[in-house]
DNA sequence: GTCAGTCAAAGTAAAGCGGA
DNA sequence: TCCGCTTTACTTTGACTGAC
């Protein structure tokens, strides 16, 4: 027997040693501790003891190797979320964070871009993690679609079409016909519409959102007031000149990053918020709570988000079913930017 | 047949060991 | 010294053994 002690560090006690101390072989000590298969009240009671004075703690190496499992978790983030974007995925990260640390498992976080996802199929490939949260929904969503053709248990922050997917998100499209809808019974008649990317899911369900409150209270939309796929700063700016050339007397904006481009964009061009024009967000961020004057915007509980796709992700690991689509609760936050 | 316990295998990095 | 093979570490669990 060769010293292992030798070139390492002082080892922690092992279900080994605890087999050689009380005259047991390594089975009994395991099954012991875990509960499962026969053993005898004495020698439960005797390891037990024992574990409990030695202050043992299994090995999780050893132990996913026993069990084919990593106790790890990837979570994929967008290579290309700007600036304003990191905040949410931030929040995320923590809520998957504090959900597996409850559940004994570690989080691995990588990244993709729309059309390159080798650093998720590394992560599969190289059998690093049990399961996988991804962060943003798309349209054509590569990474879900290759972790539903390898087979490898995945949940959604966001909402996708494809009802196998399980799907965590907030009702996007009920709390922005709420919030339009607000706005149109205060008694703006020109309400327009800023929104993203379109291949994003959460931008389709936005744009439907503002769509529904028009129809449900019988107001016909100006397509010259509503503008999709802004993705850069260029494209705002001239959708802003756009939609106050066309008497917009209230901007709606899909999300906090174009929300703070239209706020600079209005303060340069020194149109007063909310007498000239009125301005709110569908997305809520700390930007556009110290904005003066605060800016009236939908509010969710981002860390609640991932919270909530970790703790399915890891059931849905250990066999346990779960719901294949969970809302989080959202508010809308009135501030002076629409009074 | 039942009970209580043991054996062996799973994956893989790192260390040990023998021969060239 | 280098190369390549063997052993070890770690836990779990189905299959197996021995006593009654």
């Amino acid at each position: 027997m060769k010293d292992i002690n030798k070139h390492s560090s002082p080892k922690n006690i092992t279900i080994g040693d605890i087999a050689k101390e009380l005259g047991l072989s390594k089975t009994t000590i395991s099954r012991a501790i875990s509960g499962k298969g026969r053993i005898g009240a004495e020698t439960r009671q005797r390891v037990h003891k024992y574990i409990l004075e030695h202050n043992y703690r299994p090995n999780l190496v050893a132990k996913g190797l026993a069990q084919s499992k990593t106790y790890n978790i990837g979570v994929i983030l967008p290579a290309d979320a700007n600036l304003t974007e990191i905040p949410f995925f931030q929040s995320c990260l923590m809520g998957i964070c504090d959900a597996a640390a409850s559940m004994d498992y570690d989080v691995l976080v990588t990244t993709v871009t729309d059309d390159d996802i080798s650093l998720l199929q590394r992560l599969i490939d190289n059998q690093k993690v049990d399961g996988v949260v991804l962060t943003r929904s798309l349209v054509h969503d590569l990474p879900a679609q290759y972790l539903k053709e390898v087979g490898i248990p995945f949940v959604l922050i966001g909402t996708s079409e494809d009802e196998d997917i399980v799907q965590i998100d907030s009702n996007h499209e009920a709390g922005c016909c709420e919030l339009t809808t607000l706005v149109l019974k205060s008694g703006c008649e020109r309400v327009a519409l800023l929104a993203g990317n379109q291949n994003h899911m959460v931008n389709r369900s936005r744009y439907r959102g503002y769509v529904k409150a028009f129809l449900d209270t019988g107001i016909e939309i100006d397509n010259n007031l509503v503008h999709l796929n802004l993705n850069n700063n260029i494209l705002i700016q001239k959708a802003v000149n756009g939609i106050l050339d066309n008497g917009a007397d209230c901007i709606l904006c899909s999300d906090d990053f174009i929300c703070s481009k239209v706020l600079a964009h209005l303060e340069e061009m020194n149109i007063a918020i909310p007498d000239r024009v009125k301005v709110a967000s569908f997305y809520n961020s700390n930007n556009l709570e110290n904005h003066t004057p605060p800016i009236t915007a939908l509010n969710i509980s981002i860390k609640e988000l991932g919270v909530t796709a970790g703790k399915h992700l890891i059931k849905i690991i250990s066999g346990e079913t779960t719901s294949r689509k969970s809302l989080v609760n959202y508010e809308i936050v009135l501030k002076k930017s629409t009074s």
